[in-house]
DNA sequence: TTTCAACACGACCGTTCGTGCCTTTTCTTC
DNA sequence: GAAGAAAAGGCACGAACGGTCGTGTTGAAA
């Protein structure tokens, strides 16, 4: 790895603090380099452009939230064991996990939903797969269920990712100390209508 | 009413709208007087600072919400029937409800959530207020159940505003169509659970 | 109708923004 | 160690930023 990249990465894990602070479009290229200690212009010849700096930002939060909260979860058994993982890793990860702003995802999608643009298009089809991702894990529980018992599991997905998000709020905004059981108790509850039986506590 | 409070109007106006796109903390006095038709030390002289005009319009926005959510449905019997007219009103508002961008307070949360100041304060005691508001209606549906059956009101409140969240988000960056039902569904689910019997459709 | 405060304007301040151009330093490869 | 490429710096640009000031204009009360 040459000098370039390294110090490309040291750019963009900078902008990526900031980033999950401030959001995306706050990004600015004379403040960064400062935190960074390089020239602008230094620092503006590894992107080329303001926007080529927010995409490796947004690549690298995408590929950071893969990392964390879906591969080390799938090496649990698919099904439950595996749902329960990618939930704990999920909270994890909107926590900040080394990111002093909590989850950059969760800003840049509100930043960014009505912002037309390839940006927008990444993160929109990311969050769908991500969506699709839960929703193929959720069928795997609800296989020794009879046919007729079983859920949607577009809502599931649906629900579950608005457990995270209140969850996010809640921490973030609130400050409320409950949140994390409330997010478990709520996510116990899910599964639990889900497999149609109780689950042990 | 006199001239200015009438300009002061348009002025809250025009930048709510801009906030629900661009977010509270990207708004420009110079491009907002540009879109009101006047000069920028003509709109500043109304607030006296940015952060003044930000006030301003979250206030504005705030009680926007309580208009368009509280107040309609506060005419509805408490409990069950209230809590349902709540919910409607809340996906009305999410979806914009006059404003191009969607929900600002979501887009406001999110961006004040690691911006200490008054601005932050403000929001984050009428959050608390309104979600202390959704337990105590959801009291009232418990009062029909026996003691030892009953839900915990912030749990309710938790879920609530997870699924309205996640509404949000469907609907605004995934763009899915089945946002809607999905969130009249699990909310469906979340009062069953509650009162205790199936709700008829 | 006169009067005076409220309102709005245009010019301008110092900064910061993203970006382009050219030079200098630093790394890499022979 | 020399040559060439890659990286970073220096500097300047035009535009936009939040904000100030002094001067007209206009609306409402007398």
């Amino acid at each position: 790895m040459g000098k370039g990249e390294r110090t490309r990465e040291r750019i963009v894990e900078t902008a990526l603090e900031r980033a999950s602070v401030e959001g995306l479009m706050a990004l600015s290229i004379g403040d960064l380099a400062a935190t960074v200690g390089m020239s602008k212009s230094g620092l503006f010849g590894h992107f080329g452009s303001k926007e080529a700096l927010q995409a490796a930002v947004l690549d690298e939060m995408l590929s950071r939230f893969r990392a964390v909260v879906w591969d080390t979860a799938s090496t649990e058994p698919a099904g439950e064991p595996r749902l329960r993982a990618l939930f704990d890793n999920w909270l994890l990860w909107v926590d900040g996990y080394h990111l002093a702003g909590g989850c950059p995802i969760t800003m840049a999608a509100v930043e960014l939903d009505d912002q037309p643009g390839p940006l927008r298009d990444t993160l929109a089809k990311r969050q769908k797969r991500w969506m699709q991702a839960l929703e193929d894990e959720f069928w795997v529980v609800q296989l020794a269920r009879r046919e007729e018992q079983r859920e949607d599991p577009a809502l599931f997905a649906f629900e579950l990712s608005g457990i995270v998000l209140s969850y996010c709020a809640a921490r973030r905004l609130l400050r409320d100390p409950r949140a994390g059981s409330l997010a478990r108790t709520a996510f116990d509850r899910l599964l639990e209508r889900a497999s149609g039986a109780p689950v042990a506590a």
